[in-house]
DNA sequence: CCGTGAAGTGGGGTGGTCCTCCGCTTGGTG
DNA sequence: CACCAAGCGGAGGACCACCCCACTTCACGG
């Protein structure tokens, strides 16, 4: 790759992060161009399609996230939670970074490498190893909990009630009764 | 209101249910416009924002919802589930409702008769009898619910995923153990 | 050191969007 | 029937995504 292009390349990058911070997801792919001080077709021709900027501009967040998740290895359940905790808290401040993480297949890109594909992986290990432990409850997939945390973050900008909603969904609305 | 005013108001509004069902909440105004044989002046004069139209797309269908909600009358904590079931399942099929339902206040309308706001309605009530009831963990709000509910179905356009994904909320994702 | 070709560039065009202005039509009332 | 305001819609401005293509610049082989 040529020094232009990965100086560009980091331009677009950059630029991106800034109004992608600002304004979500739909940020003007023009806007960012503009502030990279770059013709749209370069911006078109180093991402291919909105997703796979998306998908550059949080991939090191994402994987920082998924690091934290191989680290864990306390309770099974616990570790889940509050993985999952951090998740929701990290797409409910992090705007735009949802619809990268819950995108569906893309053309564009190659999904191994994807926020998503990442995420995916992540998850699916503390899911598993809380299963293993029978913490969860029948019939719980990792689609299912990684759907409950992103979803959530549709909903709320506030980290904290994010936090709050992942507690609640993981411990049940309904009070629990003795039995 | 004069008689072609009414006219187009219906022919904006039934183009708008056909584009919104196929394309989501994101459907081009202009399209719904040419589609209802009108100029898009006609479409903004009648709904000044699209908040405002979506919100009539889907008025009759919310209304129906919350009048569910007031007929329930069972078992508090079984009504409140099945009712978010149904809400979840509704939001999950019709393609842009969520919008709708989410959306923050907005200038251009009376927040008392938008979608947000009678759906709040019909859940404040079912969530009162609920907490009175004690079927409900502390600390959880009406806006709680609704947010599980609704966010939900930006994750899924299948009914039965969401209803799955709800009843899982509702009672929690980690198992019952005994104490 | 330099020529060459391919990788990379960006301006401008196309076709789309949202929304507003404003001259014109038309429905309903006196 | 005549009037006039309520209502209309086309045109136009500002913006957007995406693509084409003539041009520039880098990096490598001689």
């Amino acid at each position: 790759m040529r020094a232009d292009g990965r100086r560009n390349r980091e331009q677009i990058l950059a630029a991106a992060r800034h109004l992608v911070g600002c304004d979500g997801a739909q940020a003007s792919l023009e806007a960012i161009a503009r502030r990279a001080c770059v013709g749209s077709a370069t911006l078109h021709r180093h991402f291919p399609s909105r997703r796979a900027l998306l998908d550059a501009v949080f991939h090191d967040g994402v994987v920082r996230l998924c690091e934290r998740a191989e680290a864990l290895d306390g309770d099974p359940g616990a570790d889940l939670e509050a993985w999952l905790e951090e998740l929701a808290a990290y797409s409910a401040t992090t705007k735009g970074v949802t619809d990268a993480l819950l995108a569906g297949p893309d053309g564009h890109i190659d999904e191994r490498d994807t926020c998503h594909g990442l995420i995916g992986d992540a998850a699916a290990r503390l899911v598993d190893r809380a299963k293993d432990a029978g913490v969860l409850r029948d019939g719980v997939a990792t689609d299912d909990v990684l759907a409950l945390a992103c979803s959530l973050s549709t909903v709320t900008a506030d980290p904290d009630a994010a936090r709050r909603l992942v507690r609640l969904a993981f411990g049940g609305v309904r009070a629990p009764h003795r039995e």
